[in-house]
DNA sequence: TCTATAATGTGTGTATTTTACACATTAAAT
DNA sequence: ATTTAATGTGTAAAATACACACATTATAGA
């Protein structure tokens, strides 16, 4: 105890050379994002994966990472990253976790900054050509590289949370979209079955949803109305959250 | 695009040892760990400040943080840091949010990491005596030193979002506490008044304080029975949480 | 064109949860 | 004994969540 406040006591002394000096001789953590990438294909919640590019690890499908540049800011960095994997520059990602557990990566020290993102798979088809990368249904997303799997899991849990309080879920769906598709959405990403009345009336209630006076095409039965979320609407609303609860 | 494709490639057959030069190459960035310490006293949530150690900063209060050291589990720099400032090694700590904007700190790129603290003032008072460390109200926390005054701002947030869906609260509290404290306590943390008589059929139909059959020592008033918290029941209960709403 | 199929679209009653609110009780201080 | 300042308790109304059934619409195929 003694010791440990003549520590801190010295801490207090420092000089910014000191810290200085104290930053180059400990900035030996590479730092990484990584980025897990939903999307939603034929009623099933995806995730996009690329081979592993090492050998202790071939075969096994990892996270789309990349080392962050000395001069990048972090979250400058989960999007240059998510550009170059996907094309795409105006998504939804949001920071999750950051895993440093010292071995975590082979190749050195590397603590990686989680991000989740959320898009369109319908409008992206085009950079997912190269055959390193593929969607995957999350339900056989298992034995991933790294610790990518923990990453993974952790990064799910989160949206399952958050997509239940936060309008995410739209970033998944085409602009216009059904009702049923937007419930469909839901139950694959919460992996349960909702009733169809109740699960409409929530969100006719909520009154965020814009009619658009159009029917769904090409369906192989009754078409139904199509919809886009009123934003704008949301935004302004900011909801509080009160109740206590566990 | 197609730039970023053949990148994609190329990154795709790298090889361990041109990933571990690229590590090395690219570790120019230092972490650190930031705590954002609560307590609660006086039935005001406070919150643990360091005067500022840098001259750019002078006079300012800043959060406790340090350096994480290069072969050190992120999560066992947090602890360290929490047990040299306030002596204590078994409290609650979790991780927040991860802040990496290129010029937040002045002595060069340093990453910081959030964690979030919450301890019971009452039993650590022995570490504060050094006069650079202090208890502050939330209410009288501004213009903190570095980017402190978001990280703070953020995990307070967070706090309060967390704290209505964890038991997280009776880290502030002593063992013993009476419903009055801990209707107090969320008062603080919300910042909102609360009716008495729903808190506590609250607080009884969830079900997890154990009545101790004792009663509060010293109120100049009618006092309080006091009550535990049912740590083992909680652990057992695993709620689920459904409920699409925003 | 008729029928079968497979969806969409809507309403109601019940149970549960949340909210608002008032009075009797207890211990300490005077 | 009285005053004071809390604790402790119950009930009605409102809002929300849940369970559940039937009519409607478009397509596909006979």
């Amino acid at each position: 105890m003694l010791t440990e406040d003549k520590i801190t006591q010295a801490k207090n002394a420092k000089t910014l050379q000191a810290i200085q000096s104290e930053v180059e001789n400990t900035n030996k953590i590479a730092l990484s994002v990584d980025c897990v990438i939903f999307g939603f294909d034929e009623n099933k919640l995806q995730v996009l994966l690329i081979r592993s590019d090492l050998k202790k690890y071939s075969g096994k499908w990892s996270l789309l990472g990349d080392l962050v540049f000395p001069k990048e800011d972090l979250d400058a960095a989960a999007y240059r990253i998510l550009k170059q994997r996907t094309g795409l520059s105006d998504v939804y990602l949001e920071q999750v976790h950051t895993f440093g557990a010292v071995n975590r990566h082979p190749a050195g020290r590397v603590v990686t900054v989680t991000y989740c993102s959320l898009i369109n798979v319908r409008h992206h088809k085009i950079n997912i050509l190269d055959n390193e990368l593929h969607w995957h249904d999350i339900k056989n997303v298992t034995d991933l590289a790294f610790d990518h799997q923990q990453i993974f899991d952790n990064c799910l849990k989160q949206l399952q949370k958050r997509v239940q309080e936060h309008p995410l879920g739209f970033n998944l769906l085409p602009k216009k979209f059904s009702l049923r598709d937007l419930q469909n959405l839901y139950e694959a990403i919460l992996d349960i079955k909702m009733d169809r009345r109740n699960f409409r009336k929530k969100f006719f209630t909520m009154d965020l949803l814009i009619d658009l006076n159009e029917m769904e095409q090409d369906a192989p039965h009754r078409p139904g109305k199509l919809y886009k979320f009123n934003f704008e609407k949301y935004e302004k609303k900011n909801k509080k959250w009160v109740g206590i609860d566990f």
